[in-house]
DNA sequence: CTGATTTAATTCACATGTTAAGTAATTAAA
DNA sequence: TTTAATTACTTAACATGTGAATTAAATCAG
């Protein structure tokens, strides 16, 4: 049942679906685990004792601040994360604790096999290139604005 | 402040920052016709007269289900989609009303330039050859799946 | 034709995306 | 130094993502 006509914004979505593909490989081993995905790129970003506000991890992992208040709270009540005084009290700087590094690793594990997975199935030059371009693309639209 | 170290998930991050960019190129002018990017998605894929049931529709939108019987709910509230009767009574069919056409000739104008300015950033056939390279990506994830 | 199975949507429950408004702490200005 | 911005988050409210369970209709097996 082919894919219908096609539909003018197919950049909007293949981005879509692309992403969609990506995540498909990853989403159930990390459910597996008991988290999402966009928690467990919080949990990513700060391995391996790396300390950092709100504003950073947000921007680091892609979410929105809003979001990353409730999951910061989540994986808190979950012991994975916990606050570090800051000195500007305004912010709120987290850091794993020592059952959230024993998680990272354990499931870090697997998730390498399942990136390798895809670099074999994809090519390695293949999507280091199509990072490059989903960089540049990024870049030529906000310079702009 | 630079964009850190280098997080290994650069894929994930990258698609995730690309999205972004592209999309709020649309935002605003979507917004303005009181619509979300999601919601516009459905008036796109309807636009011309076509009549398409829940499934099908969900699948050209990049929707899931649950998420598509919620827009459908709230679009027929504005009057700018409605239900056509269908053989097969499990489905749900539907189609623009003419409110909907109007609505969606009067942001497509406008569409069209947002779509011809980020060609314009990025370079036509780097555009094509973007897309292609996404179709490629999840035809390359899917066939092992 | 009747009951079991499959299919198409919907509903639920919870997580996240998204914008706007609100709070508290810091910094800049008068 | 007292007040007026600014900054870093949080809350609120609503839309969507996501998986699981439910409902209604069509199809299949016997």
């Amino acid at each position: 049942m082919a894919d219908a006509p096609r539909y003018d914004d197919s950049q909007t979505i293949a981005h879509l679906r692309a992403r969609e593909a990506v995540t498909a490989q990853f989403r159930d081993h990390v459910a597996a685990g008991g988290m999402t995905l966009t928690q467990w790129r919080v949990i990513r970003a700060l391995a391996g004792g790396t300390e950092l506000d709100t504003t950073t991890l947000a921007h680091r992992c892609v979410i929105l601040a809003p979001s990353l208040t409730r999951i910061i709270k989540t994986l808190e009540g979950r012991g994975l994360i916990e606050k570090v005084p800051a000195r500007d009290r305004r912010q709120r700087v987290v850091r794993l604790t020592a059952d959230g590094e024993a998680m990272f690793t354990e499931m870090w594990a697997v998730s390498k096999t399942k990136y390798a997975a895809i670099e074999a199935a994809f090519g390695r030059a293949e999507m280091l290139d199509l990072v490059e371009t989903l960089i540049r693309l990024r870049a030529a639209l906000e310079e702009d604005v």
